[in-house]
DNA sequence: CTGCGTAATATGAACGTTCATATCGCTGAG
DNA sequence: CTCAGCGATATGAACGTTCATATTACGCAG
C-alpha cells in the first residue's frame, strides 16, 4: 500500500512562515522561542496533526523510545503469570515516559541471543527489558558483552549490570511458613516443579530458613512435570506417606491447582485436614474452595522500577549500583485454616 | 546514551569493493547479482554482522515491518483469555514474516483512537491488529475513515473492510446444546456475562439456536458482574429455583468457575446432578473436577489469519473481499456427564 | 571490427529529521 | 555613532537507506 505520506516538519514551517529549525525547537527546546512564536506553532502543529517521523528522527538522534520484550515462552501446561498483569504494567509504565514495548521471539531455528543481535544491529530497540531471567542468563551476558541496555526481572550476576528488581521470595516463603506455625503446624512440605529457576530455589530457599527459624519438620517435593496428572500424582503421595505433612507450601498457585485436585481425591478437606499456601496470585485463585492464601507480586512496582532504570540507563547512560528488591505481599485466605 | 553507530552498508560495500547499491541489492533482489559476487557479498555481510539500520530502511521506503496491537484491558477479575496463547501466536506468525508486534495503550487521559492516531502520525507501524473488537467499533471505524491498514479479530460492520476473522461461537455454542441434548437433557440454562460483547452475544445466539433445534426448555442468566462473589450468587439462585435446569452452558470458563463454586455450595454434583459446559478452553480448566467440557479457540490458525491478512493489506495494497469464519474446538470432559 | 542490447554494477538524489553553525535584529556600553 | 553581546531564527549538512537513473562490461549479429 502507497504510504500516503503524511505532514512533514517542512509542511508546517511553511504555514508558520518560519523555518524547519523553528518548529523543531518548539517540540524539542521551546525555551528557545519567544513565547509568541512558541504559541503560535504549537497551535499550528495542533492544526495540521504534525507528528515527527519517528524514522527521520531515529535515524538522525538515534533514538528509537522502544524498549524490546523478549517475551518468556507461554507453556499452556503451565502458564507464565507474568504474561497477564506483568505485561499490562509494563506496557503503561513504559508509555508514560513515552516508551513502546516490542516483542520479540526468536524465529524457529534462533537462539535467543541471535534475536537479540537482530534487533541491536537494526537498531531497531534502545533497550531490553528481560523476564524469567535465570540465574546465568545467556541473555543477560550477551547484552552485558554487547554493552547494551537493558532492565531484568530477576537478579543478575555479581559482575554483570546490577540493573535489575526482584521479589524477595525467600522472605515472603519466611512469613508464609511463619503463618503455618503460627498456627501450630509442625510437619510442612513443599511443592516444587522440575524447572531450576531462580524464583524456584529462592521460595525453596525460604522454605528451608522458615523450617528452620520455626523449629519445623520440612519435606520436600518435587513434581516430574508441569501437568495436571504429573501434579496430582505427587502430590496424592505426599498426602498418604505416613507421617502426612498438616500444612504444604507450594511454590506456585499452580501447583496449589494439583494439592487441590489431589486433596479431594483423598478426601482431605483443605482449610481443615491440611493447611495450604501458595505463590503468584493467580486471577483465580478466588475461585478455590477454601479460597488459597498466597503472596502477591507488586506487578506494577515492579515494571515501573524496571522501566525507570531502563530510562536511566539509556538516557544517562549510568547503570544502578544495585539491584532492587521488592517484598512479596502476602494474601491470607481461608486456605491456611482460621 | 551514545548509542554507538554500526556497520552501515558502506563499510560493507568498501569491504567488498562494490558500491552500496550492491549490498542493497544483495538483499533485497539477489537475482540482480552475478552468482559469485552475491556469494562474494552474502558471505561479508554474514561475517561484519551488518543489518540495515531499520529507520533508515523505513525512512526511505516508507515501510516499518511493525504491527501494532492495542492491548486489551486486563481485568484481573476476569483475565482476557487473549493475552496469553493468542498474543503468543501473534508474534510467532508475525516473526515467521518478518513483522514485529509493537504493544500500545491509550496513555491517561488519552482516547483510543488518539493512541491510534498517534502512531499513524509519526509513521511508527505499518498496520494495526485489533482484537476485542466490538459490533461498532470506533477503532475499526477510525481506521476505516483514515484509511489505514488493520485486521480485526472479531467482525466488522458490513460497510466498513472485511478483514476480520472470527470464531464461529455460534455454531460451537449449537453443538454444545446438542451434546447436552442427545444426553437427554431437557431444561437447559445459559449463563452470561454483563457485558454485550459480541461474542457473548453470538454465544447466546447459538444458545437459543441450539434450544431451537432440539426442542428444549432454555433459560437465560446473567451475572451483574465478572467478580468470582457476584457470579457464585446468581449461580445460586440459578441452582435453587423451582425447576432447576439440568444443564447449564456458560459463555465463557471464567463464567463456569463460578458454577463450580457455586454447585459446591448447593451440594449440586457437577457431571451427575448438573451437566456443565462452557468456552474458551483456559489452562486451568483440566484441573477442575470434574474435567470441564468447553470450546477452544483456534488461536493459532486466528493469528496466522490476520497476520496473513494485514500483509496481503501491506504489501499488496488489496483489501479482503470476505471475513473469516473459524470453528471451534469441542474438547469433551467428564463435566457433561458420561 | 563495429555497434547494439542486455546484464551487472555504480552514482546522485531523496526520505524527514536534528545538529552545528550561521545570520539577523536589537539593546546598551563605550 | 559604533559595535560587542545576546536572543531569536535560519541554513547546510548529515544520519543510512533505497529509488531512479547512469555507466560499464560483455556477448553476439551484421
Amino acid at each position: 500500500m502507497a504510504a500516503r505520506r503524511g505532514i512533514t516538519i517542512e509542511d508546517v514551517a511553511r504555514a508558520a512562515g518560519v523555518s524547519r529549525q523553528t518548529i523543531s525547537n518548539a517540540l524539542n527546546a521551546p525555551q528557545r522561542l519567544k513565547p509568541e512564536t512558541l504559541e503560535r506553532v504549537t497551535r499550528l502543529i495542533e492544526e495540521l496533526g504534525y507528528r515527527p517521523d519517528q524514522s527521520a528522527r531515529s535515524l538522525k538522534s538515534g533514538t528509537r523510545r522502544i524498549i524490546a520484550y523478549p517475551t518468556p515462552v507461554d507453556d499452556p501446561a503451565n502458564p507464565n503469570p507474568l504474561m497477564g498483569g506483568f505485561l499490562e504494567a509494563v506496557v503503561a509504565s513504559a508509555g508514560e515516559v513515552g516508551y513502546r514495548i516490542l516483542l520479540l521471539r526468536p524465529r524457529p531455528g534462533q537462539s535467543q541471543e541471535q534475536a537479540l543481535d537482530e534487533v541491536i544491529a537494526a537498531r531497531t530497540v534502545d533497550a531490553f527489558l528481560l523476564s524469567d531471567v535465570m540465574r546465568d542468563d545467556p541473555r543477560v551476558a550477551h547484552l552485558t558483552a554487547a554493552g547494551f541496555p537493558f532492565a531484568a526481572f530477576g537478579r543478575t550476576m555479581p559482575d554483570q549490570p546490577q540493573s535489575w528488581v526482584d521479589v524477595d521470595s525467600v522472605q515472603a516463603v519466611i512469613e508464609l511458613v511463619g503463618l503455618l506455625a503460627a498456627r501450630g503446624h509442625r510437619r510442612v512440605a513443599f511443592l516444587a516443579s522440575v524447572g531450576a529457576q531462580p524464583w524456584m530455589e529462592d521460595r525453596r530457599d525460604g522454605f528451608r530458613a522458615g523450617v528452620r527459624r520455626h523449629g519445623l519438620v520440612g519435606q520436600e517435593f518435587s513434581a516430574p512435570g508441569d501437568g495436571p496428572a504429573e501434579l496430582v500424582t505427587v502430590t496424592r503421595e505426599l498426602l498418604r506417606g505416613r507421617n502426612r505433612p498438616t500444612a504444604v507450601v507450594a511454590a506456585g498457585d499452580w501447583l496449589a491447582l494439583g494439592v487441590y485436585a489431589a486433596a479431594r481425591e483423598e478426601g482431605v478437606e483443605i482449610g481443615a485436614d491440611l493447611a495450604l499456601a501458595a505463590f503468584d496470585d493467580l486471577p483465580l485463585t478466588a475461585f478455590l474452595h477454601p479460597a488459597l492464601t498466597t503472596v502477591r507480586l507488586p506487578l506494577q512496582r515492579i515494571a515501573r522500577a524496571l522501566i525507570g532504570r531502563l530510562i536511566q540507563t539509556v538516557e544517562d547512560g549510568t547503570t544502578p549500583q544495585a539491584g532492587l528488591l521488592l517484598p512479596g505481599e502476602l494474601v491470607i485466605r481461608p486456605s491456611i485454616g482460621p
